[in-house]
DNA sequence: AATAACATGGCAACAATTTATCAAGTCTCA
DNA sequence: TGAGACTTGATAAATTGTTGCCATGTTATT
């Protein structure tokens, strides 16, 4: 590979000057910037962004923690980020974090050991404490879903208690009032929020909460499928059904069609996210949006106008869901 | 952040000797590396890992570029590379090439420029030529999906004409031969090869390829749709629909229900790739099995073997899909 | 013609490691 | 006690840039 000397030599130039016009700064006349120029394209240059990041103590490289790397949400969060900042000519570090604690910590540290100039993080088993700590650091720190008082600046979070109040209030609307509600991992912010909505919506419509009714699942499908197996097999009763995300939702009805229930007249599904195949399920999932692309899309902004110092940005921390209504949810027939 | 000096001097033993227990190379007495160990530790020193790229021309870095970040498909297959690699202290670089010409050859250059050790590469528009001189580069290159005869060595390839084999075959052994078929995109050498499959299963069976009942879609769920719509608009008489992925399948799952077919009575199915959510479709999904995701960890394997000098590793480089016969075909009613 | 402003060269310091080499010291064992 | 093996230090070169400084040369302005 050819190196910056290559260059000044067969442009004729010296080393400063090249230099100078890699990186724009004091001006160089135009006749020996082309000379520059054709000198690169002739060299097949490319700057060594090993080198420059040693010098320059910057990698223009964001380091990402997900807690996977496969499933519909983090996939679309991720989207959003990358097309963000390889716009920018950045590039991400991605790593998992699986939603255990050390593994967590692990992938962190590793972002922070190849000197990413920020870190945008999905993290779910790591305390607050811990976070804050972190971003006493060197390494600028975002926060993705998850919302911290004391870093509330670095955090891009979405109202999730709102839409859990919403998932259940459209179903309250539709004239059920015996729910069951299958959580996500309550140690997740995003899953004990959405909880917290559905209660909200519950008490003011003066429907009691029935912790028999409750069950806590996975976030997959088939955490889904077992919670529903366990509201049939206690024999409980219920009309409606209200999923902390589409997954389980997806989970739960494979397992209700399979048991012989017409959906959505014997059961009204609800789930969170609406991810893509949602609306390719049978019924079509009413389903709570969840605008993760464009959150993702935010963090990077937040992390080109803070740490790239790239002024225009108009930053917005708060994304709000909106209810999507379909078919897997109906009015209660009586 | 604490450089090797530092430990150097709290531990009171040379530089190079700090060198020596960071790399193991050469024997350090227990009792110095021990002292070094402990410094390392009260420091909290992690090595800079720009400054190592630089000393030792080698970024534990493997740069993978997909089509898409979003979708199951390459989510699977980056969750494979990313495990496998991670576990061996190795890094992935992720850059979207939308199956783009000048995208993918952009997001090349762009992992080179960042000098990673590898890059595996799932690339759709590219020329064949133009792989083959990128090999000739600095940089090894590993493809993903794709068969290219002089780097064949550097392949992991699914056998697609194969799995589009099956998947007609079990429509036809269901006693269809009325068959429409929804292909991928030609210029894509997966798209490609499963029609060749599609049409060598026809051709065994002594069943004409008609091309009216051809459509090439998008692999998304909308060109599914458009598909089906295409087909039924025509008039033309089909009872078995074969689809070049899970996306367009459950596309066309949808609009068939959409437009009074019940299925798979009407209408049988079948998707390829086997992605999570074609088992939680209705009917469930008949589809072909794609093993991308051990397909991305043999990959990473590859590289761990071939870049990193790990010799104890077995390489597969093809993959035989297989059948998943689900609820969407069923047997012809006459 | 004097002065200022601009363009460029040349040089050196710096970033944090790896790698190599040579010399010196320590230890073991016969 | 002396040979040989092992451990460690000291030092320097190499990696490929960035950055800043001062000197020099070239134009433009008045």
């Amino acid at each position: 590979m050819a190196t910056i000397y290559q260059v000044s030599e067969l442009a004729g130039v010296s080393l400063a000057t090249v230099s100078r016009v890699m990186n724009k700064n004091t001006r160089v006349s135009d006749k020996t910037k082309q000379k520059v120029l054709d000198a690169m394209e002739q060299l097949g240059y490319k700057p060594n962004s090993i080198a420059q990041s040693l010098a320059s103590n910057c990698t223009n490289s964001v380091g990402i923690l997900v807690s996977e790397l496969h499933g519909p949400f983090f996939a679309q969060m991720m989207a959003g980020i990358e097309s963000e900042l390889r716009a920018a000519g950045k590039h991400v570090i991605i790593t998992t974090g699986h939603s255990e604690e050390d593994k967590e910590q692990e992938g962190i540290e590793f972002l922070i050991s190849r000197r990413c100039d920020a870190i945008i993080l999905h993290v779910e088993a790591v305390s607050d404490d811990y976070l804050i700590k972190l971003s006493e650091g060197s390494t600028p720190v975002y926060l993705m879903s998850r919302y911290v008082e004391q870093l509330k600046d670095n955090c891009i979070s979405l109202d999730n208690q709102l839409g859990g109040y919403l998932a259940t209030k459209s179903i309250l609307n539709q004239g059920h009032t015996q729910i069951a509600y299958i959580a996500g991992p309550q140690f997740k912010a995003d899953a004990f929020n959405r909880l917290e909505g559905h209660k909200q919506a519950l008490t003011e419509a003066g429907v009691k909460f029935d912790p028999a009714l409750y069950y806590i699942g996975d976030f997959n499908e088939t955490g889904g499928s077992k919670a529903l197996k366990h509201f049939i097999d206690e024999k409980l009763s219920f009309t409606a059904l209200v999923c902390a995300n589409d997954e389980m939702a997806s989970g739960a009805m494979k397992y209700a069609r399979e048991h012989g229930y017409n959906l959505p007249n014997d059961l009204s599904i609800v789930g969170f996210d609406n991810v893509i195949f949602a609306n390719y399920l049978y019924p079509t999932l009413t389903t709570i949006d969840n605008p993760v692309g464009n959150m993702g899309e935010m963090a990077a902004k937040l992390v080109l106008k803070d740490v790239y110092q790239n002024k225009n940005l108009v930053i917005n921390r708060f994304f709000e869901p909106t209810l999507m209504q379909r078919d897997s949810s109906a009015p209660l027939i009586k």
